[in-house]
DNA sequence: CCGGATCCGAATCGATACTG
DNA sequence: CAGTATCGATTCGGATCCGG
């Protein structure tokens, strides 16, 4: 029996093996942005030890998730296999389940390009989508979302994007809409684009204010209901 | 900053730190079949050291995923908050994935009653279901399943199930299904219902033969797409 | 700058023993 | 039954180092 295996024949356990190490789900979040060299992972995951980063890398190549391409343009870049971009619906949901609990930041939380598109990702419905051509800021993060046909794209736009990232679209966004983390209240449905604005939650620096109240509309997390239906 | 925090803030971040922990998934995936106590889940995971299994539940109820609940037929169990079983969809769907490359049971390997019963809810397929009663063995484990309007319920059989389950249904099954590991590949879709027979994966014991079949039809996990599109 | 490998103290895990 | 206590083996985290 391997290592550090739970000793379990089962879908689960095998899941968990693969994927449930310290960090790994968060290299895959990253990597479901887009391939990345080891160095723009490193700088995704600020507080990953160099070793652990690794380590994981092996095993996720090992395990048939990743795989690590030499890229003409750019270097050497590691990609989500076909196998581990099977894994998105479930991160996106995974995403969904703990951003209704998602507090205020603790001290020294960051903000990094690829959590921030996926959470973009995870918060989109694309049954409430209508055209939109936007950037969010958020600390240092800047990024160019896109929402066209139902169909959301994100670039990034600061810090300066890896080589690999997808190009932002040329021309000029609708608008420019700079955010701290209570966005977080505005996603989750707890406040108004209007309250969020009054509140200094968000505020839109370029184009109609009115786009904020848009992208409220089309990027939603709502609270599970608070039953508690159990009774003993 | 918590002791274990990942430091980002990001709702994907927020559930690894919650549920994300080393046993944590296989803890969740049995309080999904039930409430369990300290000792069926001890019992449910054999490998688990047990100071590792109170830790896990204590952050789990301070995560607002377990809660504990003294019961007044069997004492004190542990079961999941409404929050916590919002995972289930994300459980299933993870089994599922991880299910797609399970290879053979590693030596010691072995089946729980309570992974076989979220096996088989996670390779059910509602659309595909057809009324059913039947008992299925796989090594120790024997469990009673049934479809009814599209909706399954399994209960345990053996070993003697924690006082706590469901009772199975009164009345005889339609038939008894005896499997081994290798019906994996009749749930993956890899072999038919006749060659599980065949090549001795399975058998039916007692009733009509061609239940076997019914349940290959129903419970089925499709391998995903074998494509490689991505060139470098 | 990129892509790691190495080293080492601190924290966690795993196994066993033990207790109310 | 429901855990706590203990302790050696691993792993993690942080820093540094190194070849290209």
């Amino acid at each position: 029996m391997a290592a550090r295996s739970y000793g379990q024949y089962c879908g689960l356990t095998r899941a968990v093996e693969l994927v449930g190490e310290r960090w790994a789900l968060l290299i895959i979040r990253d990597l479901l942005v887009g391939p990345r060299r080891y160095t723009d992972l490193k700088q995704g995951l600020p507080r990953i030890p160099t070793n652990i980063l690794s380590t994981r890398l092996k095993e996720l190549q090992e395990g048939g998730v990743v795989r690590r391409v030499p890229l003409a343009r750019c270097g050497l870049v590691y990609e989500l296999t076909p196998y581990g971009r099977a894994l998105e619906p479930i991160m996106l949901a995974l995403g969904r389940w703990g951003f209704q609990t998602m507090g205020d930041p603790a001290e020294g939380d960051v903000v990094t390009p690829d959590s921030l598109t996926m959470a973009l990702r995870t918060a989109f419905r694309p049954e409430r989508a209508e055209d939109a051509d936007f950037e969010l800021h958020v600390g240092d993060v800047a990024l160019r979302a896109r929402v066209r046909d139902r169909m959301l794209t994100v670039a990034q736009l600061a810090p300066p994007a890896p080589p690999v990232g997808g190009a932002p679209p040329s021309g000029d966004p609708e608008g420019v809409i700079v955010a701290g983390p209570g966005i977080r209240r505005l996603i989750g449905g707890e406040i108004t684009a209007d309250e969020a604005v009054a509140q200094d939650v968000a505020a839109v620096v370029r184009g109609d204010e009115e786009i904020l109240a848009r992208f409220a509309g089309m990027f939603r997390i709502d609270p599970i209901e608070p039953i508690e239906p159990i009774d003993p």
